[in-house]
DNA sequence: TTTCTTGCAAAGTCTTTGCAAGGTG
DNA sequence: CACCTTGCAAAGACTTTGCAAGAAA
């Protein structure tokens, strides 16, 4: 079943949760904002702007919530603040992220290209390998341009 | 210069901080446990039982401290929590971390093999790497053999 | 009606900071 | 001696929890 809006409700009363206006609205602002990755409070305070009685505690509870059900990922970079971003439908397996250590920002590009290495770990260590969180470290176009200066 | 326990008075005075008992201890502790990746609380447990007089503080100070010299190895993993890793001479550029899914256990490989997806990275998108982050989330053997019970 | 959720406030965790006393170069 | 560090305690930032009132199925 695709994770969209519409299956929201389905999603969660399969597992005896429920459908409320917090968590719908919690998810719509992430939907929206999609190709962000948002911190905690950052999505509090766009819920908060459609739903100002909205408290902070249910988003902290809602955000793990869509997570279980698979409508967002879980990140945390290097500032040990907790991001989530929409999961694109069941592909948790296919798109890296480039954080800029210029600027902090976080972008993300659409390879995969591991499989073998995969194979490769598999064969040597017997680990079995079911995901992988692959990210890049360095300068985006904007700060490189800023070093020429 | 080699990351060495014995070059960390050298280090450090290039840069105009100064070598005390507590710097050392904390660094002797990390190299002891080499493959381990620490908490800091577990770091502070462990320079305590030398040093019973530290407090957590100086050690809170110290781990960004030994980081920047380029020592240590920050760690996030998705607890959230802070760790810490002896760095190999310099190579930061070449191992990455499986981390078991099953008992939570985090160990490491050492190949390294992105060199083609940088560079196709740079071709396309313009992001100029200069460090990568990866990690394999699965099943350690062990935890394999727990399953077929 | 039953069970799940919410908002609030209090409590927790981990981390950082201010400061006077003490150590290092 | 000048400046850096320490240990302590207080303050901070982020997150979780207990609970009574309220909403969803």
């Amino acid at each position: 079943m695709p994770k969209t809006q519409a299956n929201l409700k389905a999603q969660l009363n399969t597992e005896g949760y429920k459908l409320t206006p917090q968590r719908k609205a919690i998810l719509d602002i992430l939907i929206k904002q999609r190709c962000k990755h948002l911190k905690c409070d950052e999505i509090y305070q766009l819920v908060r702007s459609k739903m100002p009685s909205i408290g902070i505690a249910t988003v902290y509870r809602t955000l793990p919530l869509l997570e279980k059900m698979g409508f967002l990922n879980r990140i945390l970079l290097d500032d040990g603040l907790v991001r989530y971003e929409v999961s694109t439908q069941g592909e948790n397996h296919s798109h890296h992220h480039m954080i800029c250590t210029g600027c902090g920002e976080l972008s993300e590009i659409e390879v995969d290209m591991l499989d073998d290495l995969e194979k490769q770990i598999q064969k040597t260590t017997g680990f079995l390998v079911q995901n992988h969180s692959l990210r890049f470290y360095g300068l985006c176009q904007k700060c490189q341009g800023k070093l020429n200066t």
